[in-house]
DNA sequence: AAAAAAGGTTAAGGTAGGTTAAGAGGATGG
DNA sequence: CCATCCTCTTAACCTACCTTAACCTTTTTT
């Protein structure tokens, strides 16, 4: 499947941004992956079930989100091409999630399970690297965003997501960029309204 | 010094709960490490200073809080013994740190610099995937924890609170606790009566 | 031991954001 | 190509949580 490498080629691309890789190393990573289309509103990972891989995004767009006992929805992650996503919790412990993951749009992804990464570990000390410097940003990341959470406005949170999300603002549907800030639609919807106004 | 190896020792233990040490690995380790007490409202961070370092606690307990625009503060995580703490943002990127990190009480830590863990990583690389472990364990708590300022109210969330921290709640100032959680100390006041009258 | 500072409680009034409901496009599917 | 279902908007009303401020208690400083 010479396509596939191709596929690969983008992640391969992103270890090198950290750490070095060899042909080698490349192989062995190639070897254990699989491709996957999940196609606009399928599910990648179900509530309940173990997250037994995660999924790197070749191109499309993944959620993952949470339900609460009123029915609804909070996400926790957009993954848009080139960027990792998975339940973490359920992956690392393998228990089972409490995170649901479904395309946003025709998504094309490649799979690694845990137990196939913790081998590569091993096999490919510079893997495992890479992996160390990405969780350390999603950490950064997701501390930002705790803290934003705390500190700004609803209209606040918008105006940086605006920023730092320009891409997803078109293609999202604004219901989605709600729940991700933590904001009912309804809310959302005045909150634009108000900043068109001022301009 | 022995009695500093004494309290390295406790950081062994939680790197060989993760994955494996040899004594010659141990000594490496504890070779990069720096003792320092921090008195009760002393600073180990200031907002716009770089950190060099990351702390192991020993004894007492650390926080780590942004301040806001108007002057609030919102603490971003607290670091009781066993505890790393840092402002990791800061410490990765070598970027000035928006966080300030203080102690609740008197405290003994042990520092390890960024550069010094970067070495560490080539010459132990088992050390490296103990950090890349309590890096995923941290972000599936701070993913939790965003999710649950997104879906519980803060009666819901000091109810969780002391549950996770039985022991933090009676050191720590309410003040504090609240900070935590995203409210003002007058309402957690309020909800910590409504639940004394309920029982 | 006095003074000052900090932490906690209570209560009245205010606001950011939620709820409900109804209507107008747009997309989707049979 | 019509029916159905989303998505988005608007508006009236509601509530969880904030603000301010007064008062008390505990801790810290001198």
């Amino acid at each position: 499947m010479e396509e596939m490498k191709e596929k690969a080629e983008k992640l391969f691309e992103g270890i090198k941004r950290h750490t070095e890789l060899s042909p080698e190393d490349e192989e062995k990573i190639f070897s254990r992956l699989t491709r996957k289309v999940i196609k606009r509103k399928q599910f990648y990972l179900h509530e309940g079930q173990i997250a037994k891989s995660a999924a790197f995004v070749v191109s499309g767009c993944l959620r993952s989100y949470s339900i609460d006992e009123n029915g609804f929805e909070h996400i926790l992650q957009f993954a848009p091409a080139n960027w990792w996503i998975t339940d973490m919790y359920s992956f690392i412990s393998e228990k089972e999630s409490y995170l649901n993951i479904n395309a946003v749009e025709d998504t094309e992804v490649l799979l690694l399970t845990r137990v196939d990464q913790l081998d590569l570990f091993d096999e490919v000390p510079t893997l495992e690297r890479y992996f160390r410097i990405i969780t350390e940003n999603s950490l950064v990341n997701s501390h930002r965003r705790l803290l934003d959470n705390m500190s700004l406005t609803a209209k606040e949170r918008y105006g940086k997501f605006c920023q730092v999300y320009p891409t997803l603002i078109n293609t999202l549907p604004q219901k989605q960029i709600a729940q991700f800030l933590g904001i009912t639609p309804e809310f959302l919807s005045k909150v634009r309204n108000e900043s068109l106004r001022k301009k």
